[in-house]
DNA sequence: TCAATTCTGTACCGATCGGTATGTTTGTGG
DNA sequence: CCACAAACATACCGATCGGTACAGAATTGA
């Protein structure tokens, strides 16, 4: 029958800010008082938002996944371009994001994957990371098995573990971003990785 | 005069069994009641021994070096070895730890270097967590720099390169164990890390 | 046996945790 | 202008955080 007064903040713009909360603190490390801080809101337009604690954890997750790591699977798909090359693109668009010196450094997933052996966190807090985490290993093993240029180099026949391998590998360029190091160190980690799968520099 | 009551727990007991919790959940993670359980003993008897959980980090920290991280560079020395040999079975000995089912999956290194990251934890323990993380690349640097097959084979020129890449590739594989991944997925991942730095399986 | 000393267990401290009740302000429809 | 609805800010809730005061229990030297 009546309207009510009007949000004074934008949603979107409010998870983007709790997804760098997280992303630089992790879940259990962002209290609620850093997340409103960074929001610009207070804990019970958070709550009326987003629901609680974790159901915010969620969906920054997912705005994560969607915003940050899903466009960067485009390079692997660019026409005209060579495995090697769309590989090293994308490979290199995660290592530019994980050192970006306006967001926390590091992988938001990989933190908090960490952070979840741990024991600690909400059941779906928990399942949503467990799916963030295994997103990028099983996309790489249906590009492998299926991309034609990595089908004629017989890539396919080891698509999951050269899968594993560069996930690994991105996973510890995360970690060393988390620990300061900066783009130009880590770019020629990826191309001793692309080399660990038989595709050196002269392909 | 007088000696007084008798400590009733061993005290490097009691410091192994907090680094194992701190292995497990972090240092912002573990908290005094996880830490008096995992040890056995009460907080005033913790307190006592150890002065307060910042300092009982550092001590389980160095405990860790000196007891799980050090003893698996005498790998990298063996005599009679090839240099990929003995780099494989120094990288495997880390992955067989970071796999190993009778403690915490990943590394207490990586782990608190990602907390440290978030900026919430005390000075001291930040410092010893930056100085344990440089520690193995500092240490692989100098390695290829001075061994002798290193040196023919001319990787010390490219010997800090060389060792960044290898760090990365093991922080990888610590995220990937604390993730699930057991010791056999991740063999494959230091063969291929072998052949990224130019030492493929048929030197 | 009796101080003096040192450890152990309980019970507590202020601060902060995630989460909420409540009263006020801002808006809409009648 | 009024009734209603929704968001705002403040102040609070019980639980847990790291850390400690204190009393009882053990061990020693005298």
């Amino acid at each position: 029958m009546a309207g009510g007064r009007k949000l004074e903040f934008d949603k979107q713009q409010a998870l983007e800010a709790a997804m760098q909360v997280f992303w630089k603190k992790g879940f259990l490390g962002a209290s609620l008082a850093d997340l409103t801080e960074g929001m610009g809101i207070n804990k019970p337009s958070l709550y009326a938002a987003f629901g609680n604690k974790e159901s915010l954890f969620v969906q920054a997750t997912e705005h994560y996944l969607d915003t940050y790591a899903k466009p960067k699977i485009e390079h692997l798909y660019q026409a005209d371009t060579s495995l090697r090359e769309r590989l090293r693109n994308y490979l290199l668009a995660i290592v530019s994001g994980q050192c970006d010196e306006d967001c926390p450094k590091g992988c938001y997933v990989s933190l908090c994957v960490a952070e979840a052996a741990g024991d600690a966190m909400p059941e779906k807090a928990q399942d949503t990371v467990t799916l963030a985490g295994n997103f990028a290993q099983t996309l790489l093993t249906e590009f492998f098995q299926s991309d034609e240029e990595s089908v004629a180099l017989h890539l396919d026949k080891e698509a999951e573990s050269i899968a594993l391998f560069l996930v690994t590998t991105v996973n510890g360029t995360a970690s060393m971003a988390r620990a300061g190091k900066d783009y130009a160190e880590l770019e020629n980690v990826i191309d001793r990785a692309l080399a660990g799968i038989g595709l050196p520099a002269n392909i």
